[in-house]
Parts: C-alpha cells; sequence; structure tokens
DNA sequence: CTGAAAGCGCTTACAG
DNA sequence: CTGAAAGCGCTTACAG
C-alpha cells in the first residue's frame, strides 16, 4: 500500500510504546477521561508529559471518522469580499471558534448550482452544520437537507417556502421607518433603487417604502422606481438614474434598499457634479463606514452585524446538540433582528 | 459502541451489496479507476446508475485518513471582515475552489498566541497546506512547519529572518515613487502617517518615504513623522494628526502607509471642516472605492489582489505537489509583485 | 474481470 | 487500574 509521504507525524502508538501502556490508556489521558476511566495520577503525569515532549497533535480526521462529528462549520455567501458578508463571517468566525468550531467558508457567486456543489461538498466533508446567506433558485438540495434534519441557518435571505432556521432583519419595517422619515421631511418625490426585488428580502423593503407612500396619500410613480439588474449593477444604475432624472426632474429624494446600491449613485452623482447632500433627502439600508463623509445626512437602518452573527451561531450548535442527541425535530426558528435607526433632521 | 445518529447516509457497502458487487469494484467505478481496472462496461453502467439514484455522496472524511490528503487548505487573516484581506481571501477561494480545494479560514486578530492556536488546529485537522498573513511575534511554530516542509504560504507582511515562501507587494519603491511624485509636484512639508513600523513591510514603505526626501534634499523632520498604534487606531490618530498640526502648521502633504489609516484621516480632516483636498497633497498604499469621492486627487499605489490571490494558490498547490511526489525541498519562492500607480497631476 | 483483506489513526464497549 | 479488539468508511496491493 502506498501511503503519501508526510512528515514525521507522532501517533498514539508512538507515545504508548514509549510508555510501555496501551493506546487505550494514552487515548484516554490526552481525551480527558482519564479520571471518570480510573488511571492512575502517575500514569497520567507520564502520559502528558511525554506527549507534550513530543510535541503530539491527535489526527483529528480519525477521530472525526470515529466519532462521526468533525467541529466544523460550513458557510456559504454570495461574496467573500462583500463589506457585509465578510462583517458577519467575521462574527461567526469569532462565536465559532470560541466554541472550538473552525469554519469552512465558499463562495457561491449567487449561482444556484455552485450554491449546490458546496452543499454537497460540505456535506461530503462532513460538516456539522451549515449557514448560508442564500441565492435565488431551485432550492432542491437545501430541500434535502431541511428534510433530513441537517443543521442549516440561512441568513439575510429568506425563502417562506422553505421551512428553514433563519435569521433575517426587520426589512419592512425598516424601510417603512426610512421612507416616512423622508416623507415627514417634506420629501414628496422619492425615488425607489432597488435589485431583485422579487426576493423576499428585496420586497419587503420595497413594501416597506409603498406603506409610508400610501398611509401619506402620496401616489407611486412607477417612473421613481428603478431595479437594478445586479450583474453590472455599476453600469445599470447609471442608465437608471439617467431615466430617472429624465422623467421626473423634479425627483427630491431617494430610498436604496442597499448600502452597494447608495454608494454606486453617490459616484454617479458625484460625477455629475451635483450637491446631492443638500438637494436631495436620502435614505439606505445598511452603510459603511465611509457614509459618514459622503453623505452625512443620509438616513440609515443599519443592520445589527453581531447579533446577526451570533444568533446564526447559536441556533446553529443548537441545532448540532439536538441532532446529536437524538431529539424530535424541533420547530424551525425564524429570527427577525430590528436594524438601528439613524435618523437625521 | 455508541454511534451518533445520523441521517441515513448511503455508504459503497449499500450499492455494492445492492449490485451483489464487492465494495472493491464499487469503489473503483466511483473513483474513475475502472477503466484501468478492467471493469466491463456493463458493470461500470450499473454501478453509476446505482449510485445516482442512491444520491451517494462519498465520505471524505474516511478517504482522507486513508490517503492522508484532505483537499481543503487553512487560511489565517489578521482580519476576516477587513477589506483588503477579504479581497486576497475571495480570491484564494476562487483559484482554490477552481482546483477542487475547498477553505478554512480563521482570523488572529494579530495575535500570536491565537495565531499559534489555529496553526496547531489546521494541522490536526489535516489541511494540505496553509496561506497565513502573520502578525507580529514569535515564530515558532511557524519555523516548526518550515522545518517539516510543511506546504506553507506567507503574504502581505515578511519576515527576512524566515525561509518561507511569500508574496508582498514591492512595498519601498511604491512609496517612494508616491513621495516623490509629492515632492515633485511641490509638497514640501510631507507628513508620514504609518503604523507598526518595526514591521518589515511598513518599515520598507517608511524607507521609500525617506529615500524619496533624501534625493530631493529636504531634511527629515520628525515632527511630521506618526507611528500610530494599531489598536484603538481611531483615537490613535487624531492625537497624532492634532499633534502634526501644532507642531508644523504649514505641513501641506501626507503619506499614508495603508488606506485605513487614510480612511480614518479623511473622518479627522472632515470633522474640522478642512478643505483637504484642496489644501494637502495626498498619497497612500492601496485605496477603497470611495476614495475617487472622498479624495478625487490623491495619489495610490494600488495593490494587485487578483495577482496576489493567484500567486498563493499557484505556489501553495506547487509546494502540496512536490511534498506529495517526495520531491527534494526546493528554495523557497519570494514573489515581489509591483502596485499600480495612480498619479494626479 | 472481480473480491477478500489490510490499513489509515483514532474512540470506546467490554473484559479482567 | 489497564488492555485487546472492533469499528468509523474509505483505498488499494495482492490474489485469483
Amino acid at each position: 500500500m502506498y501511503q503519501i509521504t508526510t512528515y514525521m507525524r507522532i501517533l498514539l502508538k508512538d507515545i504508548a510504546e514509549k510508555l510501555n501502556l496501551s493506546i487505550t490508556t494514552v487515548s484516554w489521558v490526552l481525551s480527558g477521561q482519564a479520571d471518570k476511566k480510573g488511571i492512575s495520577k502517575a500514569t497520567q503525569e507520564l502520559v502528558k508529559k511525554c506527549a507534550e515532549e513530543m510535541d503530539y497533535q491527535p489526527n483529528l480526521i480519525a477521530r472525526s471518522l470515529n466519532i462521526g462529528r468533525t467541529k466544523t462549520i460550513g458557510l456559504i455567501l454570495p461574496s467573500i469580499s462583500d463589506d457585509f458578508y465578510s462583517s458577519v463571517a467575521r462574527e461567526i468566525e469569532k462565536k465559532a471558534s470560541e466554541q472550538d468550531y473552525a469554519l469552512m467558508i465558499a463562495s457561491s457567486e449567487a449561482n444556484v448550482e455552485k450554491e449546490d456543489n458546496i452543499l454537497r461538498m460540505f456535506r461530503a466533508k462532513g460538516v456539522d452544520g451549515i449557514i448560508l446567506a442564500p441565492t435565488k433558485g431551485s432550492k432542491v438540495e437545501i430541500e434535502r437537507l431541511i428534510k433530513n434534519n441537517f443543521p442549516l441557518v440561512m441568513f439575510d435571505r429568506f425563502f417562506p417556502e422553505l421551512d428553514a432556521d433563519s435569521v433575517i432583519i426587520d426589512n419592512k419595517e425598516s424601510s417603512y421607518q426610512l421612507t416616512k422619515h423622508l416623507i415627514n421631511r417634506g420629501y414628496r418625490n422619492i425615488a425607489l433603487i432597488t435589485t431583485n426585488p422579487h426576493l423576499t428580502t428585496m420586497g419587503n423593503r420595497c413594501d416597506g417604502y409603498m406603506q409610508a407612500l400610501e398611509e401619506a396619500g402620496i401616489k407611486l410613480n412607477l417612473s421613481l422606481i428603478a431595479n437594478i439588474p445586479y450583474k453590472n449593477y455599476e453600469k445599470n444604475i447609471v442608465k437608471a438614474l439617467d431615466s430617472i432624472f429624465e422623467a421626473v426632474p423634479e425627483v427630491d429624494g431617494f430610498f436604496f434598499t442597499t448600502h452597494i446600491l447608495a454608494l454606486e449613485a453617490f459616484l454617479y452623482f458625484n460625477n455629475k457634479g451635483m450637491n446631492f447632500n443638500e438637494d436631495f433627502g436620502l435614505a439606505s439600508i445598511h452603510s459603511v463606514s465611509t457614509f459618514k463623509i459622503l453623505a452625512p445626512k443620509i438616513n440609515v437602518a443599519e443592520m445589527p452585524v453581531v447579533e446577526i452573527g451570533e444568533n446564526i451561531v447559536d441556533i446553529l450548535l443548537k441545532d448540532i446538540e439536538n441532532r446529536d442527541s437524538g431529539q424530535e425535530i424541533r420547530e424551525r426558528l425564524k429570527i427577525v433582528l430590528p436594524c438601528t435607526l439613524y435618523l437625521n433632521n
């Protein structure tokens, strides 16, 4: 049998042979079960010292194969480098590592096929649970996991038809509050700049906008609504803004359903030499730090990144525990976290 | 023996039993060695069809234990959410997944102990190689890996005393060019805003600054040099800028050794109501997209994120191949990539 | 063309 | 207080 040359690695066997003990005894000591198994203190000391000296590192692959757990969770993001996703990833990693879980991360690039492949790969690699910011499209693979009671938490996006644990924000309420605030401040021709409104997350944000208009008795002006295709949004938003300014020159406000679009619009305004901070009422779901300089008067509903990360990991680890202890499948948790509103007058 | 209840998983054994074949045969077909081993086409078809129908997923943990390889690489970053690091992480994931490698990611939080723990954890989990943006401090664990010829590539920071593969940028040259450009444009009192100058990376950037001054016959003014402690840099930079403006009111330029400090300085300038784009010559190593609006005239040396990611993965996979084929230890590669300069006049 | 069996490095029920 | 042995689910040298 051919075994790949790997550099010298100390095994339980090596320690056992050196000390004239059985592998069993060594394993028990090093896995902290020595007292439970009644190993003498003297032996415990010997084993620990020897393991230290030889710089023993357990082979966790072997352990995983044996116990059926890897202490690893898988995270699937549409994009690793996106500001929001990478912030959530950071919180997830932090929380997970506190509980001794490692993190595998992969990018679906907003592509269902890739997402499915990653889901299958993660399962094949034996992750204990999966965290997913899903992309749109067929959900066969996800449904299979849920049906099998595989620990899975979705976030950011929400699919009412899937009975999965999920952590999202109060999309409609925050959007409603932001739009209402703009209206209260006297703006009447508020454009809605969004992307992918067919996704529940984005759809709810649009709903909030519309509800605020309706309550104020402002008629919806379709010329003020821009649905930016996400692919090449940098180009598409230029066209969309051009046509809004052409069709509705009296536009006096902008509600952006994501900070990414807001940022891109600022670039557009800036290129056009517009004094957009003075001339328009601005609002956006989420922000980045540079908004403080770029658009100091923008109204923002800030996503609670830390809480999102914490909730996700809490739920997932509970799921994992549950499954390991053979519990009944409990009802899925659907967490909705409030955004923090930063309103200017 | 107690085995954790995991949901029904199809094994090679299940397929073998169903088809009245041996596990060996099934394994050979599914791992693409059927022709080599002379399995009849008919059997091949049967096996493939059955595996498909039963939705067979190989247990990669078992495979890994057997072959001593996991097809997984580990990535250690000081911070996952940092703009530069998450961009590099994205490229690494992309390149790695193309080659069928998965990515484990962990954050050292710029803490040597954590870094060491992660290195040990990654090894225990059997990653095939490690990519590391190292933090300062003792390098015992890294040296051990290098000594053992474990596939390892460092990036962003460089330690001359470590004989490791590394991918960095031309820190001194880019800094020299940026500073020289400011001088050519007539600025004479250029402040140097840096952090951690004892790190080779940052030290080289400072050297570039000093070389440009020296060549121009400008005497180094220590009052214009600010070394911002990285911890709480948001607070520390305020103090540092305050004292620069107090000590050298005629300061007319700023060279930032990282975009993070530049961004924070813009916030400061902005809060003070300074017209910093008009009054100062600005330069920075790396940027973020909002610089286009915030500081349209800043001179920038842009880090080649894509090339960095590609080089890292290329080298690491070559290291892995090398070790697996039992090659001699080849000389370590120390790649220095040029930044792209964006100079304004 | 196909299979029985050993082995990867652990964990743990069972025996003494 | 300690150990021999089975098993986790694969891969593969060897035999036929």
